[in-house]
DNA sequence: AGCCGAGTATGGTCAGACCATACTCCAGGG
DNA sequence: CCCTGGAGTATGGTCTGACCATACTCGGCT
């Protein structure tokens, strides 16, 4: 049964039409799209099928619409792959198709790459330091979700120093489908003391350039978040 | 203009609905969702609406709609994350939001990790060997297209010899995303031979159980097939 | 000049119809 | 008894046309 040649369905025709107009006009972030009517006479279907194949862009990320009038109305061309990899991922964990080691174990292999990307680039020092201001507010949190937020900030700041914006993404990605996870962990664990411990560490050797022990120190941290996992 | 706390639209409240279902009903991979129609009347919404949820679902790799009777028919639960993937990668290219480097620097990454832990792997021997195969079928590719084709199955191969779903799911995407860029740096090359070299070298590493060679191998056979960003 | 309301373009939603597909079931013939 | 073929039917796929909600645009009034 698997070569199934199922004739191509409206939406899909829509999606590769829309997909070739943005490669052809060399459509940006911030162009519009034509009206549901409009596309729907263009290419001879109907608006329920346009409709679907938006919708099914805006899943991925790479429109949204907008009612109303006006120049930000319409269905404008975006770039927001986040949502649609963390919606990825939760469903994969909750339909049991992903194991949590297995999503724990990529996110080893990426906060150690971001680790020590991050200590080598030397724009590091000079940004505001959103990794310092999300320690400060771990510090501040009162319960379990506040702390895993800014821990999430945290992870994600480092990431997003790497100066890699797919890596980054798939930070987000991976921390937002766990957030229900890692807050049951902290909760189990009580005391934040050793992670806070573990944060300062990661961010000392990042700001002092120090790749091997940036990611000495993040593979020590994911040991003491998830000791059942070692 | 920010927050602007929009009324959640139907099919949002049927993608909610259905996500609960699965986790509270314990649904999983190949059971059946109700009807469009059926789905609809309980929901209270129309059938318009239900059917962009389930083109949501269906973009996200969820679910799988098959129209007829049966026990094959209606929405099935699925777990295919891989095709969207894909085409969030490949759109996020085309949109320039993402670099070629970006990519190709997330790439190697992954195939450091694949190599080191599919080398580390007891599995590998036992296995009818994938690699081996594709390697097989690069000597006898004709052309560039084919040569690629076997490339992605061959690195694809180590990343499922790596034991992580989400790794090798994550090197699907980004060898389909990259794979026109691939074609034409083949073309470029003109000769492969020096890529099928670090081919069977990196095989011979992880057969033989060398982590570290396969880690080196693999990191020469990037910097020799992209020599531009070294 | 400034304000306010009518007009209108846009997405959001719905109801109902019809088509295409593919299984189920049963009658009839071998 | 088995097999075969056709009617029945449940399912997704598509279209049409309508109406609502939103938010800008424009023109006239103050």
């Amino acid at each position: 049964m698997a070569g199934r040649a199922r004739r191509t369905r409206a939406f899909e025709e829509v999606l590769l039409q829309v997909e070739r107009r943005i490669a052809e006009d060399g459509l940006r972030v911030g162009d519009r799209l034509p009206g549901e009517r409009q596309l729907a006479e263009q290419l001879q279907v109907s608006r329920a099928s346009v409709r679907e194949a938006l919708r099914v862009l805006e899943t991925l990320g790479v429109v949204s619409s907008q009612a109303g009038r006006g120049p930000d109305a319409g269905a404008i061309l975006t770039s927001r792959p986040d949502s649609a990899l963390t919606d990825l991922l939760r469903l994969s964990l909750g339909l049991s198709s992903l194991s949590l080691r297995e999503v724990i174990d990529t996110r080893l292999m990426i906060e150690r790459w971001s680790a020590e990307h991050a200590a080598a680039s030397p724009a590091v020092a000079a940004e505001p330091d959103a990794m310092a201001e999300a320690i400060r507010a771990m510090e501040a949190a009162a319960t379990a979700e506040e702390f895993v937020e800014h821990d999430i900030a945290f992870h994600v700041a480092i990431a997003e120093a790497s100066g890699n914006r797919l890596v980054a993404a798939v930070m987000r990605a991976l921390r937002g489908a766990m957030r229900r996870y890692a807050i049951e962990a902290v909760e189990g664990l009580g005391d934040t003391g050793a992670l806070q411990g573990d944060h300062r560490r990661i961010h000392a050797a990042i700001t002092s350039g120090d790749a091997a022990a940036a990611v000495e120190a993040v593979t020590a941290h994911l040991a003491h978040a998830y000791p059942e996992l070692f």
